[in-house]
DNA sequence: TGGGATAACCGCCATA
DNA sequence: GCTATGGCGGTTATCC
């Protein structure tokens, strides 16, 4: 049975969040070895749903194709009123959840999300303008306006926009591994994983052309993580002093460059566990984590497994 | 699991 | 006066 993924399509619908919901789970990508998904756009009715743009989009359902959803998405909330969201929309996504699906929403669709009373007492985002907004309206809720996304399985917020690129890869990555995750992006020609807890401004994003120290740095290490390798040595590959690197570093990337670092080394573990049949122990020391003590405390913080609980439900993708 | 050695982080400050 | 840089040192994180 593949995935039901059902994208809530309210009135003043954005185009690109939806965009982005379709383009991860309502394509068609089995030749590239990606699960099929069963991908339905739900408008409350079955008239047509008013974009952002000023065009309509005809829904493929009504309301009711939220109905054993696996994955409920709620792209969007015009925020421009203060109007409260409607009881039937808050009713649905309600019973969407009790029924057992889990909900994302993307940048003011966490305005759907609170008003049904999800996130009372929980971690959420949205894009960093309704930040406020949103802490005043539900003073419950712990608002994150810092992060891209937040994952409160079985809820996920996040800034919106092309932070909701990086949620629908986390989601796919966490239910199908990094393997089906990557050859999604890698179709949708965008970078395969941005961390979650990265943050929503970045002074300039982290980038390989050869003229940007910081490019220049990270693209050595990742071709390089089975090696040791010293903040000091990214700074010397930078060509700045070990402060003014982990200064820029920060301003670029939005986290430190160890952190940084050890996700990177976590993803290529998750690669080879999915894609090979090495030891924990030897993965570990292919990563640049060195034992599988190691790889272990790290892998559960990023990835909340073990390694060998992640192959055991992953191989078989692979 | 605990502890010690080491590295990383970051606020502060001086300098260019 | 403003900004970027880089050294110092206290605190925290990581690794074995």
């Amino acid at each position: 049975m593949p995935d039901i993924v059902a994208v809530l399509a309210l009135d003043m619908l954005p185009m690109f969040e939806a965009a982005v919901a379709t383009e991860v789970w309502g394509v068609d990508r089995s030749d590239a070895g990606v699960p099929p998904f069963e991908f339905r756009m739900c408008g409350m009715t079955a008239d047509p749903v008013v974009t952002t743009s000023g065009f309509s989009i005809v829904p493929s359902h009504d309301i009711e194709g939220l109905r054993n959803a696996d994955l409920v998405v709620v792209p969007g909330w015009h925020p421009a009123h203060d109007d409260p969201v409607p009881a039937d929309i808050s009713t649905a996504v309600n019973e969407a959840f009790d029924a057992g699906a889990r909900i994302a929403s993307f940048c003011a669709g966490v305005f759907v999300l609170a008003a049904a009373g999800l996130l009372d007492g929980r971690r959420a985002t949205s894009h960093w303008m309704h930040a406020d907004r949103l802490t005043l309206m539900y003073p419950e809720i712990a608002v994150d306006r810092d992060v891209l996304y937040v994952d409160e399985d079985p809820l996920f917020t996040s800034a919106g926009t092309a932070a909701a690129i990086d949620l629908c890869l986390h989601i796919t990555r966490k239910d199908h591994g990094s393997v089906v995750a990557n050859r999604i992006a890698r179709r949708m020609v965008v970078p395969p994983h941005r961390d979650g807890g990265q943050a929503q401004f970045v002074e300039s994003p982290v980038n390989a052309v050869d003229d940007d120290p910081i490019g220049v740095a990270t693209t050595w290490a990742l071709r390089r993580l089975q090696h040791d390798i010293t903040v000091e040595d990214l700074a010397r590959r930078a060509k700045l002093s070990p402060r003014t690197f982990a200064r820029r570093f920060r301003a670029a990337a939005g986290t430190t460059p160890l952190q940084w670092l050890l996700v990177q080394r976590v993803r290529e573990a998750q690669r080879l566990l999915e894609s090979t049949a090495l030891s924990v122990d030897e993965i570990a020391s292919r990563c640049g984590l060195g034992t599988a003590a190691n790889l272990r405390i790290h892998f559960a913080r990023v990835v909340g497994t073990t390694p060998t609980s992640y192959r055991a439900t992953f191989r078989r993708t692979a």
